[in-house]
DNA sequence: GATGAAAGTTGACGGGCCGTCATAGAGACG
DNA sequence: CGTCTCTATGACGGCCCGTCAACTTTCATC
């Protein structure tokens, strides 16, 4: 029930009615979006058919997000705040760099193939792709680029500038996930291992230049 | 004047009355959608912003395209129509294959910078990030998929899933080149530097995987 | 040149979405 | 039960969308 990976973010039970509501409303909402974001993309989609996907009046829509950019947000910021905890897991539980890395990056994987199956697909096919910038996504960053700063200090790695690595790693990651979510079956661990060679490999070379 | 680097497109002289306008017409579009995302960003943009950057009537827009959509993948298809033969040439230039890395991040690196240069910036900064995937932008992908497949064919580089690393080079490149581009001054040598070892570092030990 | 067809431009129009707001209704609390 | 507060509602003015009939410009032909 309580698995990482679900979006569900249980509704917590011991409140009034009011606020039960209220987190009931905002999580309808959520679904709606991640359900028409997914089948219309993000551009087409507009605040009207968000709301029609609920039992909500349109107005309601403002009382819980100001826009249509303040949804797709949250459901960003939703799943960064749920992969976050997991990369950090990774980040201590590694005692060698490549431990860390290889955790890292197959946990990112496992966790776009679950998104992926959880009707997020078609947003990727259409139109303008769209990333979101939001405070949760950018900590995922910068966790990433805490873990290699960590793991240099530790002498587990060569020195290189993290802003660059993190950055490398992390366009790695992304680009090569997008083609395994687009090649069938799913490979995650023959892209895992891939990227991981890919980014122990380069590291080094990187210290050099 | 011909440079490849700028978008101008010099507009064929030797033609009718008729067509000499529709090209400037057109032009005068892209330019003014050019200047009107990077002010607004994508997303705020509308068609009448476009077109109130032109002297032109709201419904003239759409002799010319079909939507705000359909401008900005004209936009992103010239850059890559510019930016395909520099990585080709780069390709066929080279002997070695990390000569034709380098030689394409760094061509890569200085288009970004210049590109940057040209009004593109706040685009970046503002709502969700926008990514267009037009023929060209595809074509620009294979190109670098050919690029390496054709390595690996002639021995250069060891064998790899040419997908994966054509993948991996790209997204090391396009995130590498945001973080150079977001710190001042822009260091296009050093970025290049780095990406370029560390992606001669990957491959073979992603060969070896 | 004069002329008619073809191509292109224009801005007004119906329709839809936006974000707001006055109103109504549903909890909370004594 | 009364009252107060908080939330939901949907109608409203304003803006943008994409279309289209009317108009203007270009071009081929005589």
């Amino acid at each position: 029930m309580s698995d990482v990976l679900t979006g569900d973010a249980s509704i917590q039970e011991g409140a009034g009615r009011r606020e039960r509501s209220k987190a009931a409303n905002r999580q309808a909402i959520l679904d709606a979006a991640r359900r028409v974001f997914a089948q219309l993309g993000y551009e087409a989609a507009s605040v009207r058919d968000i709301i029609r996907g609920t039992d909500l009046a349109s107005g309601t829509f403002y009382n819980y997000f100001k826009s249509k950019e303040e949804v797709f947000q949250a459901l960003a910021d939703d799943g960064a705040r749920r992969f976050r905890p997991v990369l950090r897991a990774e980040r201590e539980k590694a005692t060698r760099f490549e431990d860390y890395i290889h955790g890292a990056v197959h946990a990112y994987f496992s966790f776009l193939v679950h998104e992926h199956a959880t009707g997020a697909h078609p947003i990727m096919e259409r139109g303008p792709h769209v990333r979101a910038n939001t405070p949760e996504t950018i900590a995922v960053y910068e966790e990433v680029r805490d873990g290699v700063t960590d793991a240099i200090a530790r002498g587990l790695a060569p020195k290189v500038d993290p802003d660059f690595l993190a950055a490398a790693c992390i366009g790695v990651a992304q680009e090569v996930g997008d083609v395994m979510l687009k090649s069938k079956p799913h490979d995650v661990d023959r892209a895992a291992r891939f990227v991981t060679s890919f980014i122990l490999g380069g590291v080094p070379e990187a210290a050099k230049a």
